[in-house]
DNA sequence: GATGAATGAGCTTTCATTCAT
DNA sequence: TATGAATGAAAGCTCATTCAT
């Protein structure tokens, strides 16, 4: 009789947001943003072509939602604005937290690597990327320096080019590469 | 009609061949495989559709061409199965000649990086890849036994890693990665 | 519940009704039939699109019974049935009236030549205006007859579509027709 | 053995084109632009869809040749710009000439009404339009001046309305619009 | 060898209409 | 009465590939 109240609105709303967007994440890191269709999208998702287009006003605005929201959920756990300042205790934290995210994210991340290397995808997200980087890099830096490191800029580079390394061979093979004793071996390396 | 005319036809086919290839290369990098046409690669390599199937017999074909014949390339400038051994002075030298091919070959590495996230695509050179791997890590793990390091096998990942991470940076950034001071500080950490 | 209700009832009805047409007839006119959504309808009109179906059965009904009202409106201010006769005094209130219609039903008008040039659509009225049609010629040819014309249906037709390029040029380029000054000198011309 | 020369190539292109032009012309004249899809378009042109693309780049582009070429024709034929001078006995010719067009491309004029009335695509060819009736109305008005008209403004205002509202009512009725007595009768008028 | 016209499947997107609530 | 989620058909367009010449 009555039309749904608009918190039941709101709600079927947000779970279908999130099935389209989980659906889209895993065809997208799997087989490529261009290589995945609306078509097989929606059927993952168990929807008609044409109400993904209610959610989303197109396949990149989606792309371009799944990737801030990876991003936000990075932000969230990582937060790296707290201070700005990274103690050697907080070092340990910071990469188990780090760790801790490439496990539970790893599809998410294998997307990342993927829009990363396509210019055309990738502006969609760069300001916000660049806006994560330029703090961490700093804090790095200044923990480097604090550790009186002869070149703590050429460190904290280096530092990066791992994690960077690291985080792309553990989302592409995951199967075989040995994620937790590399974590030890960093946190040995970088935490003493 | 005699041979040297077929010579000569050889060589033009061996021009062209390449000319094709490079046009793909720089397009495919630039742009991404799937967002190249062949239309754009034929247009740039000044000849027509229908040619360019005369010597490759897919988009796909042209791809794997392009990527063996970089990493022929790579083998030829690299070979690391002379006899598999890296003494100290070898990896000094190991590590420049893979800075140098960074440089020289910034866009072919684009593009595997790039192929690297699309297991639709990086099938065509898994094979070959691995096979390029496993002695590398064999020969770093080697390495860092003989350097007397507690666990080298962690530290050959860690540095693959590294070099992962520092080509993909540089890769992708070419203009503000201070690749020269990577290096330096890279030779010597690791060739004390 | 009390008859009055059920008056009130019908009174927001009507209104919402004439809400819905007058949206749709600025849309229409001003984009075209074909280019606008029932979706941006239901928006203007500030009611759900499942409203709209509520009070017409489709787009097409809509789009008739705009046509049809704009008719009727017509037909209510000219109606050429009284006794089917112009006087030469009539004749300049019938262009007095027509040239009234034109500029306060401008947006309708719009939609109305737009819709003449479309056969798929045109049919919806085709026989209406066609009612109103013949007894104007009818109407015109006697008037010039009476007037002594050598060729009164000649006349009649070139009198019918200069009325109608009128209309036309006018609806088209409103603020570029000088309506007032081809008005003044229709009537010269033929209420002498 | 040998490609096709650039001859050949040239002219099944140009028959293609104008085939599809033809079809475009016929389907848009009688459904509306809107209402023609490509496929229809290529279908009754005995091609795919696909090749339409390589002849027009998009739909619009097509309208807008089609558009073109009617506009070319016509000012190949009726020229206004010989001397911008309408002698009475020139008047005679140019009325004439405007109703042969009128029948010959009849098709085309009913398109050119329909679009007239859509604003997303009349601005195709609003700039040319308007070049051509600017040197016209100034022809006429001059025309009405020496042939000392009181007025002779709004009679080349009326004159042109008349024209078009002419043009309009046969374009769209040719069955029932008795069109050489109108043309005489106009000459008769005008040509005194 | 060399051309580019031609195909057809598949893409993203739109939209009139229906329907559960 | 009133909502807007949901559908599905159809639109415009692209492109790897083939083929007659």
């Amino acid at each position: 009789m009555s039309p749904r109240t608009e918190k039941q609105f709101e709600l079927i709303r947000e779970e279908r947001r999130q099935k389209i967007m989980d659906s889209a994440l895993d065809l997208f890191a799997k087989n490529g943003y261009d290589n995945t269709s609306i078509s097989q999208i929606a059927s993952k998702a168990d929807i008609s072509k044409g109400l993904l287009y209610n959610y989303f006003k197109s396949k990149e605005d989606l792309l371009e939602a799944i990737l801030n929201t990876g991003i936000d959920e990075l932000m969230d756990v990582f937060d790296p604005n707290k201070d700005g300042v990274l103690e050697v205790s907080e070092m340990k934290f910071f990469l188990e937290e780090m760790f801790k995210i490439l496990k539970k994210h790893r599809v998410f991340w294998r997307l990342y690597f993927s829009v990363t290397t396509q210019p055309s995808v990738f502006k969609l997200v760069e300001k916000r990327i660049e806006e994560i980087y330029k703090p961490l890099t700093k804090m790095t830096v200044d923990y480097f320096t604090r550790q009186g490191h002869e070149n703590p800029t050429a460190e904290a580079i280096l530092f990066g080019a791992l994690l960077d390394g690291i985080s792309f061979d553990y989302v592409l093979k995951p199967d075989i590469f040995p994620i937790e004793m590399v974590k030890k071996e960093l946190i040995n390396r970088y935490c003493c």
